[in-house]
DNA sequence: CAGAATCCCAGTTGATACTG
DNA sequence: CAGTATCAACTGGGATTCTG
């Protein structure tokens, strides 16, 4: 896994097998859950994508869905008309991802209340 | 929660209320989540910790252990003998987070093995 | 419509040296 | 021991322009 529990536990970067650094790292970028999340209601093209997901570019989103489908978690789908048309969707193991990240996403909301009067209380005390 | 159900759902950013990009986004920089799991079997020092944690410099342990202190995840106890000792230890909060970081990092353990062989197969693909 | 290619800056990180 | 300070290098990401 990456981690190894040794009489002194040691974490490691690096690593080829570690799916922290190796699957965590890839979705902790600035995009990636948000396309996942735009997309568990179902397909999309990359137009909409776009307009739904306020502030992303057109080259980060882009080569964010490359990632994305590069690892499996999303399937792209060429339409050959004129113009043409690219659906989006999540693939088996998307939508795994997407609800296991979402789990997580949950318990951020549930202390996000927490977090803020904890980073409110430090920033105060700090300036004394 | 910054994720809102309308007709067509659209994703926020820049959105102060928003926990995905607020804490999410703060745990997915390259070394808060390994932090936290080297926090999990109790307290550490600083200078264990930086040797337990491959990889990381001494600016970036401080700079993420500051952070993680300010979200309240991590408590910072300084004992003021000679030479000073200094130690982390996770919160309720921390420990809270990281269970459930713990739940992903666990699902993508799980699923490592198929995310690597569909980006062997996308990169196989993209050659020809 | 759905991108590809460039350019470029701002913020992050690493290395190094110094200190209470 | 546990940092702080500084500077250089790297890189993510935005803006813009062009195309099949």
């Amino acid at each position: 896994m990456g981690l190894q529990k040794d009489n002194e536990r040691r974490v490691f970067l690096n690593n080829e097998e570690c799916p922290i650094r190796n699957v965590v790292a890839q979705i902790g970028d600035k995009w990636s859950i948000l396309i996942l999340f735009a997309l568990v209601d179902g397909p999309d093209r990359f137009n909409s994508l776009k307009s739904r997901i306020e502030g992303i570019s057109q080259r980060m989103l882009t080569q964010t869905l490359r990632d994305l489908e590069r690892d499996g978690f999303v399937l792209r789908t060429v339409y050959p008309q004129v113009p043409v048309k690219v659906e989006y969707e999540l693939t088996e193991l998307g939508k795994g991802l997407s609800a296991s990240v979402w789990k997580l996403v949950s318990w951020a909301g549930d202390h996000h209340a927490d977090i803020r009067k904890a980073r409110q209380q430090y920033d105060e005390e700090s300036e004394r």
